[in-house]
DNA sequence: AAGGTATATCGAATTTTCCCGATATATCTA
DNA sequence: TAGATATATCGGGAAAATTCGATATACCTT
């Protein structure tokens, strides 16, 4: 993926959103309380956050997901999304030596 | 500047290309030798490396300005464009915390 | 003052992004 | 197997970004 990808990813305010929502999953989707978080949260709960269409967010996701900034499980019905920590950091990283 | 405005100005590959000439621009712009590099580059340079027109490296550079990465100064007829180390520095150690 | 050079701004054609509704697919439950 | 629920994909209208050529503005030189 590449740098201007990534940044193309982050230059919308309901994704970064998302991806800070994403840091705090207990506290920013307590709704999903009785599942759990150890995959992540599902795409419903983040829709309803949003207040964007489920397609929106489905495709918001899929776009953090190529850019490497998040990943995705199936779990039954449910696609549960969380951070990628570690594509995160390795951004980071990047932008400090390249930008 | 709001954090979304900034990366909308880096989701573009010649900006990024700019912003990553102005790191080295005795090596990058080795034209300009005889004015010296004290404060930057001026548009033309960077509109002819680029190949884009001038209105567009114009433009470009002003939206790099209005994201904080790069500052100006008119000498005469010529505007020097420089990166903005300090802006790019506080850019940089926002997003370590933020993102 | 007049003409030349450098940059900025304006107006527009094309491409891309945003975001939606409709539909398809996958899975679960009865 | 039929219906319900969750997510993904498709097609499109509106808005924004890209990039240009033309023109305006600023400054310099003679």
């Amino acid at each position: 993926m590449d740098q201007v990808d990534i940044f193309k990813a982050l230059s919308n305010r309901s994704r970064m959103q998302i991806l800070s929502w994403l840091k705090d999953p207990e506290f920013n989707f307590p709704e999903q309380g009785g599942a759990g978080f150890e995959h992540g949260v599902c795409v419903g709960q983040i829709q309803r956050k949003a207040g964007l269409t489920q397609s929106t967010v489905s495709e918001y996701l899929s776009i953090l997901q190529r850019a490497g900034l998040v990943s995705s499980v199936r779990v039954g019905q449910w696609t549960y999304y969380r951070r990628d920590e570690a594509g995160i950091k390795a951004l980071l990283e990047n932008l400090g030596t390249e930008l």
